[in-house]
Parts: C-alpha cells; sequence; structure tokens
DNA sequence: TCAATTTTGTACTATTTGGTACATTTTATT
DNA sequence: AATAAAATGTACCAAATAGTACAAAATTGA
C-alpha cells in the first residue's frame, strides 16, 4: 500500500466526463475531448479505467442513474403527495433551458445509440431505467391504495406509460423548444393519471 | 455531355445506405461499412456525393422520411377510417421483429444523435418529422369535422400527442421487446384518440 | 473512328483514433 | 533516510479514419 495519492476523485471525473457524454454521445466524445474535461491526463486515466473509454461509460450511466434515481426516492419520501411530485417532476421539464433539451435523457441516449453497437451496455442503461418505473409503479400503488387515484388502471401499466411519456418528450423537447408548447403538451399527457 | 454510364442508381444506393445508418447511427457509420454495402467504389462515390458522409446522410434523411411520408398519404387518401389507419399503423410496430424495435426511428435517432453535432443536419431531421405531425394534424381535423371522433381537443395538440407517443414508443420498443406488452402499451396510449 | 466526356478503381495521404510503455514524481512505511 | 508502492506525464505507436489524385475504362456524338 501507501504510494502516491490520486490528485482527482474518481466520482468527480465521472460527472466531468458524463457532461460531455451526455452533451455529444458516446461514439462522439473523443478521447482527448473526455480526458481535456476530466482534467487528468492519459496515464492517471487508464490506470483508473482500465477499460478505456468503454469502462468510464458504463461506470458513469451507473453513477448518473444512482444518483437520480437517490434523488428521486428521497423527494418522494419526504412528500405528502407523491403523485403530484411526479407530475411536477414531469412538467419542470419544460422550464429547463435550451442545452438540457438537446441533451435528453442520458440513459435513452444511450439506449438509442448502444442498439445494434454494444449490447452490454445498451442492456446496462435499459435496466436503471427500468429502475425508474419501478418507483413510478409504487407510488401509483401505494395512491390507489390511499384512493387518491381515480384511475383504475393496473400500476405497472400507468408506470410504463409514464416510462414511454418519458422517452417522448426526451425526443420532443428537442423538437419543441418553446416553453409554453411543451408544458402543455406534457400537462395534457398527465391527464392520464388521475 | 455523353461519358461513361453510372453502374448504379443513387436512389438505390442510399437505400442501402439508409439500412447501414438505421441500424448503427451516423457516427458509427464508417465509410468502408457504407461504401461496402453500397456495393459502389470510393471514386464513384466521390464524386456523386461531393459533401461525403455528411451529404449522403442528409439525402438519405431526406428520402426515407419522403418515401415513407408518400406511404402514409397514400394509405390515407384510399382509406375510409383514416384514424383507425393511424391508430393501426402504431399498433402494427408491436408486431415487428426485434431489429427492427433496435434500429427505432430513422428520423428520432438523427434528432438525437444529431443534437450538439450538427443543428443543421438535426433540423432537417426535425422539420420532416413535423411533416408527419402536420398529416395526423390534418387527419385528426377531418374526423372532427365528420363527427367521427369525440374528443373536441384541438387538432394540433392531438396531434403533436401523437408525435410524442411515436418518439416515446421509438425507445421504449428497445426496452420492453415483448410484443403484448407493447402492443397492451400501445392500445392504452391510442385510448386518448377516441 | 476518334475526340470529348464522364465514371470507375486503385493507390496514396494526412489526420485522428484509442491505447501503451515507461521514466519520473510523490507519498507511506520501516 | 531508505525503500516500496502507487500515480502521473510524456513520448510513442499501430490502426483506422475520411478523403484525394489520377490513370484507365466506357460511353456518346461528330
Amino acid at each position: 500500500m501507501a504510494g502516491r495519492p490520486k490528485i482527482f476523485s474518481e466520482k468527480e471525473v465521472i460527472d466531468k466526463a458524463i457532461e460531455v457524454f451526455w452533451r455529444v454521445g458516446y461514439e462522439a466524445a473523443s478521447a482527448e475531448e473526455l480526458l481535456k474535461a476530466m482534467g487528468i491526463g492519459k496515464g492517471s486515466f487508464y490506470l483508473a479505467f482500465k477499460g478505456g473509454k468503454r469502462e468510464l461509460f458504463e461506470r458513469s450511466l451507473v453513477q448518473f442513474s444512482a444518483e437520480r434515481l437517490a434523488n428521486l426516492k428521497r423527494a418522494i419520501s419526504v412528500s405528502d403527495n407523491p403523485i403530484q411530485l411526479i407530475k411536477d417532476f414531469f412538467l419542470s421539464i419544460a422550464d429547463t433551458g435550451l442545452a438540457k433539451h438537446m441533451n435528453g435523457c442520458y440513459l435513452g441516449n444511450a439506449i438509442a445509440e448502444m442498439a445494434n453497437i454494444d449490447a452490454a451496455l445498451q442492456n446496462i442503461a435499459i435496466n436503471l431505467l427500468k429502475e425508474m418505473e419501478v418507483v413510478f409503479t409504487s407510488v401509483i400503488r401505494q395512491a390507489q391504495d390511499d384512493q387518491e387515484l381515480k384511475s383504475t388502471e393496473k400500476p405497472d401499466i400507468l408506470a410504463r406509460y409514464l416510462i414511454n411519456l418519458w422517452n417522448g418528450i426526451n425526443i420532443s423537447r428537442r423538437m419543441y423548444t418553446d416553453k409554453f408548447m411543451l408544458k402543455e403538451m406534457i400537462s395534457f399527457q398527465l391527464q392520464v393519471i388521475k
């Protein structure tokens, strides 16, 4: 043990890499751009990420979704109206800026880009997004149990509806950047969850 | 005039190129793979497509959507129930094979991949997909005029709902490849168009 | 038939790619 | 202070990249 200490935190440099991958995608992200954004040299990088760019991307998918999912679960756990929280979560997409619109969903982008390129990586992204579906399912089931939801539709159907809405919005928001139009579209879709 | 004749049809080689771009995306499609699929050499290619890979992709977007859109319009024009035709159009997605699921939407993929990479190319894809929205809008408006639609929601809202459904499904179908589940999801979403 | 025109195939090139090798630096332990 | 361990920075590399140059081939029209 002992030895020269790392000058960087792996978590932090992965966050920097996420910014690049999210913006341009996996293939278009060059090692040069990634290293520059991460602020470390090749020696350090290939020591910490033996699998190179692919390992970096894989770990970025996991770290990204773990963080977001934890935030969502925390917000739900302290909310007195989790259904409304989820609705607001969707509606708030309309209020973000153009850059965010263009980035879309980190996992959805990976699911699209990795299809027919790297099935293992695609599967990781798929399973991470399905974790969001699980959260939706349980919130919906709970709300139905508490008779706070009119819809008697099965929770898993409604949850997949929300996932499909999520996937759609993250493409559509790149077509329709008008805030008002986006909000109108999202709230129209959310009428199903009533 | 005169001169040695082309041994290929530009339309046909673009169709071959579409197969490659659709499967792996723009960045991941190498010139080598494209030329092999198109069945022509570099000399012929760079003479016919002076803009190289980028021009090929741009023309492929236009050719692809022109063809699909013409098919859709023709089917609508000869249908005695255009709304049902559109519903079936969506539902039939569930019946396609795994490879088709993985490919997603040619335009949607371009909208996602070209964001922050090539705004001009992305815009072309966006405007082509909006042509589909225009078709949906007019079919819905006509159906409302004919009182064949219960919903009194504005046609453009409903059309954008369908575009968002389309965008969503083309990501979701890569997550949920089960035919039954997909059909269930799509028909649930189509209840809005009633 | 021959000249003009256009396409084709191949050889080549300059650049960029992700990745490796390794000497140097920096630390903890003894 | 010496040594072992680990991280770093740089120089390097082989492969793949998109694209170009150009001579040869195939056609039409004079």
